[in-house]
DNA sequence: CCCGCGGATGCAAACGATTGCAACCGATCG
DNA sequence: CGATCGGTTGCAATCGTTTGCATCCGCGGG
């Protein structure tokens, strides 16, 4: 139908003869309406199908029950676990997620910023690709702000504990014989990439491992055109900057015969379900990214009560290993040069 | 900071000396304020950093320019890609998504749409997984409806040609040799598995190959799970309800040393990123998922402006043959019975 | 000189809901 | 018998914005 009018307080009043105010009150449920009152309007509401408007609510209570969420990039499964658990988390909360794409671009994410600002009570920014200022601006927003896998001052966060995730890795792959490790690295816009590039190094350094590092990407595509470089390369092992990355870069190995673990081992960050059904099954690092969700809501809502922004909550990932990481090769790979 | 207090349009007419009427003309770009007010009051604007606020502005418009959506599942990248084209396509138009996960679950579905339909000024439900009287009550809802692969009347339509789709895929599998094909299906919930069931019988049986139908599901872990089934059947090609499934199904074929495609083809639908990247890479339909959200959008769009609804779309995916599918084989599995 | 005109501006009424406060009622109490 | 009180109900203001209409002003023409 679609051209129905919608049926307002003032109708249902009219219908069960009585004021607006007491329609009103009988519907939200206070105690200053006798019992039977509430009875009928409650059906004469029902009869009419009547349905609040929420626009008008939520304007003249004031505050917006909507958080408004930026990601990178919606096809990418961390992000959308991450947006499960906040979505659920909110909802229970009684708010709603206007949800908004920035393509991994930084301009394209403030111009989102500014939008969503103007219908959100409150911001989540997922893994943020902005940079210092305009990181900044947002923050300086009339709303409070959450931000996933980024530490800012002024704002909630929620991240991944990349040092103890780094560490997890090299110290697998050093337990497995490994001394020189490549990695294969995420967008450079990306600040979980700097961190895990950060802690790689020092770990490295505190294990005695020599880390190469190479420019990658976030998809799958970015490890399988890695695959030649990586070849090339002298480390027996690679981290991948996620699976994407990981499962492209399996897949170009396998296409060019060599051998998943035996020659070279992939170890990667995020652990999403395709990881397991890659060939081999990827060795990867855990998170909860549903968790990570549920906690920005928990922060925006202390926040929004009027609290202080709680601590960063730091979560620490669990390493899955599976069958892409083996023993370091003895010898140097013959076919390396060719 | 996010307690300082919002201007409005009263403070910045008394900052510039004007009614609030001019303000709101002058901001709106109407022309019956002079073009000097109006640059005045733009500054005085800027310098108090106004910023109009969308519910009042919304609510006093009457319209909401938001689409609500339904998605069974985020983490899907079917659907990901989906809302990536729709949210674009709406963005463009001014409008806004409110984004709602149903978690394969028509009953949370419907909760969601009731949700949504209070603040949204149009839905888009993608692969509903309502029943017909769940379907029939969403659309009795005062807002026009598209159904993204899900055909119903009074509502706007956007699919897949499923039986261009099923075609192309079972006369890809006959030009190969084979006769006897096995389906490993998906939710008994989803449009879509009944469509291809439907369309799989129909063509099967015109081209006189024989169909056999297993249950499935959506996810890795359901064609991982259906391994030893389908290695039980006689068929020498299987098709999987989306790649999701045909990957988990893969994988668990590797782990058993069965040979694809040499004993056995795999194709599927969807073409997802990753399917290129399992091992073998996956025969898959390619279909523009991201073109589903925009004409969504597009039909949507004529709707809201008054006109009757399109006729359906239909999107005929195309097939990307890798290296999954390859000739039948000419005798039984030997190890068929073990 | 006065009227009328047209461009620029302000007043005030919406939009649909919530809510403080006043009004009302019957019953109880002094 | 009138004042009071507790329990219900309605009136009217309010949220921030848009917009129809009235107003105002200066100027040109009759």
């Amino acid at each position: 139908m679609s051209v129905a009018e919608r049926v307002r307080l003032i109708d249902v009043a009219r219908e069960a003869g009585t004021s607006v105010s007491t329609v009103s009150r009988a519907l939200n449920g206070s105690d200053l309406i006798s019992p039977e009152v509430v009875a009928h309007v409650r059906t004469v509401a029902g009869e009419l199908g009547y349905r609040a408007d929420k626009r008008a609510q939520e304007f003249k209570l004031g505050r917006p029950l909507t958080v408004g969420v930026t990601v990178p990039d919606l096809t990418n499964p961390f992000f959308s676990e991450v947006l499960k658990g906040l979505a659920a988390a909110a909802r229970a909360g009684g708010y709603r997620l206007l949800i908004g794409e920035s393509g991994e671009d930084p301009a394209e994410e403030l111009r989102l910023v500014e939008e969503l600002v103007d219908h959100a009570g409150a911001l989540v920014l997922c893994s943020s690709r902005l940079n210092r200022a305009g990181l900044e601006k947002a923050l300086a927003l009339p709303v409070p702000v959450v931000c996933i896998n980024r530490t800012v001052k002024n704002a909630g966060v929620v991240a991944i504990d990349y040092r103890a995730a780094s560490r997890i890795l090299l110290e697998h792959l050093t337990g497995l014989g490994h001394r020189r490790v490549l990695y294969v690295g995420g967008p450079a816009t990306s600040w979980s990439d700097g961190e895990r590039r950060r802690t790689l190094r020092r770990t490295a350094r505190a294990l005695d491992v020599t880390l190469d590092e190479i420019e990658g990407g976030w998809a799958g595509h970015h490890g399988y055109d890695a695959g030649p470089t990586v070849l090339r390369s002298r480390a027996t092992a690679v981290i991948t900057f996620n699976d994407l990355v990981g499962v492209g870069l399996l897949s170009w190995l396998h296409d060019n015969d060599v051998e998943v673990p035996a020659e070279l081992s992939v170890a990667s960050y995020d652990d999403i379900p395709i990881a397991a059904y890659a060939r081999p099954p990827l060795t990867s690092l855990r998170n909860e990214r549903a968790r990570l969700g549920e906690l920005a809501w928990s922060q925006l809502s202390a926040r929004l009560s009027g609290e202080d922004w709680p601590r960063p909550d730091l979560l620490t990932p669990e390493l899955v290993v599976r069958a892409s990481t083996g023993p370091a090769r003895r010898r140097a790979r013959i076919r390396a040069t060719t």
